[in-house]
DNA sequence: TCGTTTATGTCAGTGTTGTTGACATATTTC
DNA sequence: GAAATATGTCAACAACACTGACATAAACGA
């Protein structure tokens, strides 16, 4: 990121602006570092996953699987929240290249319970790691040497620990830009 | 979420599996977490931008030009990751539609700085609305009843916002999720 | 002033991931 | 044996990302 963290046209609001831009509410910085937090947190997999020709769905039938596994198709699809065909399609991508196997139900035996296969779980195990990094990095950070006396007594912890969540090069952009919202916001 | 957190194939393990599903870090169900928080975090406003035709495109780009008025496309590009052409798509409708309105920059004449209108700012209003809802419902939410005696000293609030984010009929269910893997893992 | 760089816009094609709707099969359940 | 359940599959489509190529206007440097 490298904003100018400069610069307004005319009027920093245009023609006839009710309330400003969204008024200021304690937690509004939570939303907006929810969305880099999570934006620098699925892009350490991300470059993994594109040198095995995998996206994000893969990823995360993947994970679930690794962590859970014996997972039945119908958990799989309330966890991850989308239909069986899309379910289907990265699915099949994963058994037909050997990371993940299907085995009949025991007691059941119409469901398909999901396993990782070595396979499976070195990728699963690689893919982990870089996002387990970057928590605990955040987690061990020295309080993401929070720069403003926070009043709100709570957000602290979850704010530091989103903005810790992100790329390090980066964080220095986001309190700049987040920084000039509180101005304006004066 | 209706898991029966029952059931096991055989084994918890298929064939050969050298180190297990990927082992118990601390910071692991953050990774989670982090998914579930994030997957119901963005759900609020999609609902309401359906209504109108949007996308999550369209969200981020409003919420952004919302907060930071006067932004330039090429500092809207740094936040969101996306090339302009992605964004051009999106901005086009928003500016169609009369969300978001350009004004030449005026130290830069080629610089076009983006602000919300009438309608932009109210739409985003009603977004980012729903979405301080949920973040101050997790700060406010009594710890959410941290049912583990957690012994990382940091994660904990972290741990629980990120749950307290989660939709509150699905928490159970994905605390019962989390729970299946710590008792595996044992 | 002129050539280069920068900021933005746009056309065209493509890939991933989500959706809906319809239909098929095997198994369980009443 | 009929109905419900768990899963699979075909086909079409939409949102949103990407690449590559090219165009324009304004700023900048020599």
């Amino acid at each position: 990121m490298t904003f100018p963290a400069t610069q307004t046209a005319g009027g920093a609001s245009v023609p006839g602006q009710t309330p400003g831009p969204s008024g200021q509410n304690p937690g509004d910085d939570l939303i907006e570092l929810l969305f880099f937090a999570y934006r620098d947190f699925v892009g350490d997999p991300d470059r993994i996953l594109a040198q095995y020709g995998f996206g994000r769905a893969h990823h995360r039938v993947l994970h679930f699987v690794d962590r859970y596994p014996g997972l039945t198709i119908a958990e799989l699809l309330d966890i991850l929240r989308i239909t069986k065909q899309s379910l289907n399609r990265v699915l099949k991508d994963l058994i037909e290249q050997d990371y993940i196997v299907q085995k009949t139900g025991t007691s059941d035996r119409r469901q398909r319970l999901l396993f990782c296969t070595d396979r499976g779980t070195a990728l699963a195990g690689d893919l982990i790691r870089v996002q387990t990094h970057r928590v605990r990095r955040a987690l061990a950070d020295p309080a993401a040497e929070s720069p403003d006396g926070n009043p709100d007594g709570g957000a602290i912890s979850a704010q530091n620990f989103l903005l810790a969540m992100i790329e390090p090069e980066e964080r220095a952009a986001v309190r700049r830009l987040m920084a000039r919202r509180a101005r304006s916001a004066a």
